[in-house]
DNA sequence: AGCCAGGACTGAG
DNA sequence: CTCAGTCATGGC
């Protein structure tokens, strides 16, 4: 299979740097984070726009929301009262030292990275994706899009792999390094929405060469 | 009309 | 430790 820093490589040069960045602040990218589980991103997109109308993307405010403004806000992104306690959790994490304490910088990455998943609610990916965007950590976030990239790709263990096992392969293949993390992900997202459900599709797929399926998506 | 989307948790075997 | 079931909206 191609190497995953040709694979890199070849992504970068087919559709340039994406400069990446799934919010305008910390908290709007951690907010995001949970909405965005099991969810696609339009209805997550309309969580967070009814969160800004609300004044609720400001870290007093939001601690300070009640139960049912906040389900109201999160409605469209679905799982609303699975997801109004999975925020609550994360944000009573949070809490003790807000946002800008140094501690999210000085705590060394595995250290951060357990407690985030001790959270309730808090899995692999979006402890990673918090940790890599909003704390701008080196951690390589794992998803559908990255799962099935591979297994596209003619990796086939890649479909049924750990999350662990895949995080693992692609940190070993790529030098630990925040920007360049959070633009690989942000190409294999776009490689996919603009080409795995493209129709006709994949014809001018940018690893069509490299795929055995006559497809690179 | 179903099927699915950038997950995580739970209970069962 | 696998794995099906659960949570839910909106677009196609």
């Amino acid at each position: 299979m191609l190497p995953l820093p040709d694979l890199f490589a070849t992504l970068l040069h087919a559709y340039g740097p994406q400069h990446w960045w799934p919010g305008e602040t910390r908290l709007e990218i951690i907010v995001g984070a949970v909405l965005i589980q099991n969810t696609n991103w339009r209805n997550a997109s309309r969580a967070i726009d009814n969160l800004a109308l609300a004044g609720l993307l400001e870290w007093p405010a939001l601690l300070a929301s009640d139960d049912n403004t906040l389900r109201a806000c999160i409605w469209p992104s679905g799982f609303y009262n699975v997801k109004l306690r999975r925020l609550r959790s994360l944000l009573n994490y949070l809490a003790p030292w807000g946002l800008e304490h140094p501690r999210w910088l000085a705590l060394p990455l595995q250290t951060l990275r357990a407690e985030l998943l001790a959270v309730q609610g808090v899995g692999p990916e979006t402890a990673d994706s918090i940790l890599l965007y909003a704390f701008e950590r080196p951690t390589f976030v794992v998803d559908a899009y990255t799962r099935r990239l591979l297994a596209r790709l003619g990796a086939d263990w890649a479909q049924r792999a750990s999350y662990q096992a895949l995080q693992a392969h692609w940190m070993a293949a790529l030098p630990s390094d925040t920007a360049l993390y959070n633009e690989a992900h942000a190409l294999i997202v776009q490689h996919a929405k603009t080409h795995c459900r493209a129709k006709p599709r994949c014809a001018d797929c940018p690893l069509l060469t490299h795929c055995p399926f006559g497809s690179g998506c």
